[in-house]
DNA sequence: TATATATGTAAAATATAGTTGACAAATGCA
DNA sequence: TGCATTTGTCAACTATATTTTACATATATA
């Protein structure tokens, strides 16, 4: 499922997936992928997106009623 | 850095790290290594955790002003 | 037209999360 | 005392996240 919420706080931030990459320090596919959704990135690189978009782990990453395991 | 936070909401519901491990579908040494710190575990293992102890993402594995990207 | 920027995607390589099996130590209870 | 449960840890293995390189498409602008 689409990572919608992340990438909508991205545009807020009017930042590219290549300049959100640069300053977290991986590559922009990784990314592109976390926002496309089918993607299990880990915890420490969830953390600095938040906390380079200025979000938290429920913000961006916490579905309420998500039924993956 | 240890992950008390998770320790301790594991012990309010009075299970092992055994019986949490069982719950979620990994090895005990996965939990404890997480509980201990110096450990990158994934969304998906961190979202399954919340999940089994009625927790979030922000009640568990966010800290504010962590130093780590 | 062309050129640059942004994004999607894919295959192969590397780094690391997570497993498996085992042994040791601490705790509680008979 | 013993015995079971819980936890810590380690080494080797497997699964997968992430990188690297590359090619394609869409859009905006000169």
């Amino acid at each position: 499922m689409k990572n919608l919420k992340m990438k909508f706080a991205r545009i807020e931030q009017d930042i590219s997936q290549i300049e959100l990459a640069n300053r977290i320090g991986v590559t922009r596919q990784t990314i592109g992928m976390i926002e496309a959704g089918d993607y299990n990135p880990s915890l420490k690189l969830c953390i600095a997106i938040c906390k380079e978009l200025g979000k938290t782990l429920d913000d961006l990453f916490w579905e309420e009623d998500s039924n993956e395991k």
